[in-house]
DNA sequence: ACGTAATCGAGACGGTACGTCCTGTCTTTAC
DNA sequence: GTAAAGACAGGACGTACCGTCTCGATTACGT
């Protein structure tokens, strides 16, 4: 790693901050991860992590923002239901088990006390994690699989809400059985009749 | 055997250590709360908070339950919907709105980080916000509004979900639509009815 | 062991507070002895301590005082030289050896910051070591060996002053070379002899 | 006045908390000096000081140093016993008055208690003290007017033994009878014959 | 004989200071 | 002009004792 540099901030610099402070989460846990630690660890001097971010909470956003970029996309299972309930299932996945989850749950605690953060999460994270929930409505949308006027957003919270909800504060565990009634919740959102909204491939393509 | 003070513990300088967590709260947010402030604005020495709490989440839990003890019963409307509505509107003012909603954002917030706090949460705190999240269900049920074998923890996690997610994760408000929406989605667990289109995967199972 | 009593205080107590005090200074040394640890020690509760006494050296001063009720006879041996050394070599080992001269060092060391404490030593403690370090003087004058109109206790503090220099100050080992030198210089005070060299100046006046 | 610095400490700093801790003891005494109370008064960090001493002992002795480094040169009288009696004449003064007197005081007391510094003072403190006190015999040594194999160590023991002595122990005040005696003691050294010992101009030259 | 009064062990209390840790700023030196 | 290094002022942390206090139990005197 070079030392000084007369033509901008160091790349090598920012990408050892970031991965110091994701391991250091990942190893001894947000609470105690301090920015003199991740100097330490990343090899750095504490003023120059000053001079780029101005909290951890800030390093840990373009943290959770690095490890973000490798974009999964849903694969389009043809069907409303089943490319929602893969969607969801990836979702859990996220949000329980790996270790960018366990960046964004400490953000989302740390925003309980921190309106700044509250405000770019928001800004910034928020987004971009509700533009992958939408998918498979979107998808059903233009598949003629939900009413036109369906407030997509609106079913989103319903969908996921829940599931936050359980991750985030009861920490049980989602079970099946929550997904498949959160699916059925969709999917009862047909664009006319009440008839049979359980028929996934009755309106598909 | 000498059984040592016999006085005990001060239920004053007790009293005045939770009013004083409460008010720094309010005042000045969580992350600005420190035991030492805590001591000083309730005129204790730090030694005794450390005596008896181990931390000031450890403080601010027994605050949230001093403050939860005056229950509020739920007023019976005489049907499900309104009931349930009236219970979620109750719910949104709690934490959105409430100072004890505060505290409890703030200790949500925390687990994020601390398992220990999360798990004592889940075992004090929780059981009983979720005894009240079940009022208008049962009541629901003993009137004949909801299928026996209804399974009244995933529909409260169904419905209230949304909420908290919205209030701790997104930040959005939550409206009338969206409780509108909630209300209904409960609603719809009909005893006879339309017949069980939530059976093929629904929450029977 | 309560031994509660309208009239008076408990003996046992007494002496188990001082015992304990000599037992920790022993132990672990003037500076981390307290009173809560005196009082552990002791089996007493620390108001007792404080009923009776006023600090920590208070205690001590107490303790020392017991110690020394023990009185030694220093044994006559006829001249005034060997009294003198037999005496002095006592002292050193007092001084340097002996617990109750590690308690004597510790009080003479906090007296250095504690007025109160001085006063209280030269009040009653000095009186009693300057008593037993003019017997020697006392028995040669009686004997004749010194003149009549000596000033002993300056001749005392000629003699003991550099032995406590060494042993508080210096922390030199207190050698029989500087024991045959000051029995010497107190042995130069004859009665009759080469007349007054110490005059001019000296120690007549 | 941040004096930051990747290559040493900041004097700024080293001497206002000197300054700070020789005027808290001439002020509140050495016993009411704490490390907080040093801090605050050299407007300086905790931390710095810690990082920096180890004790408030130790910033006393560094004190008590650079008090010290001022050094006063003895006046050369041109004989033994009036040289002698102006350096205890000075000795006495530092020892009873001034303000680094009291500082030494206190050490001296201290170090009673804590084995440590007692090992510092002897190292460092002590071997300058002696040096000066030495200077009157040496002086007369090269004038001949002692024998060439005195030994002088031992004959300051015996001169400003007794004066520490009354200073730090009996707290009786340093007489000129005192004086007088241990100047006539020493005097009393000859070259050869025990003739005439009080002639000062005898032996010089 | 019995109440009164002072003692006792116990330990919670409001405090002070400790020594450690981390924050965010600043300065120096090197590249 | 950025980087590493690290000293700085500041301040919260959790701990150890301080000296005071109240408690209930114990004991001996004086009525």
């Amino acid at each position: 790693m070079h030392r000084g540099n007369r033509h901008g901030r160091s790349e090598a610099a920012r990408e050892a901050v970031l991965q110091a402070a994701d391991d250091l989460v990942a190893e001894i846990g947000y609470a105690r991860v301090t920015i003199e630690g991740i100097a330490a660890r990343a090899g750095v001097a504490k003023q120059t992590i000053y001079r780029w971010w101005r909290s951890k909470t800030d390093i840990l956003v373009d943290a959770f923002t690095a490890d973000s970029a490798q974009e999964l996309t849903l694969p389009d299972t043809g069907a409303f239901r089943t490319d929602l309930r893969a969607h969801l299932d990836e979702l859990v996945r996220f949000l329980e088990v790996s270790d960018s989850g366990a960046v964004f749950r400490a953000l989302a605690g740390q925003a309980q006390h921190d309106p700044e953060l509250a405000t770019r999460l928001r800004a910034e994270v928020l987004p971009r994690l509700r533009a992958r929930d939408r998918v498979p409505f979107d998808r059903a949308a233009s598949r003629g699989e939900l009413p036109a006027d369906a407030d997509v957003d609106l079913l989103v919270d319903q969908v996921v809400g829940p599931i936050h909800f359980r991750v985030l504060v009861t920490g049980e565990p989602v079970t099946p059985a929550l997904l498949d009634a959160l699916v059925t919740l969709a999917a009862r959102q047909q664009p006319e009749a009440s008839a049979r909204p359980e028929q996934p491939g009755g309106a598909a393509t």
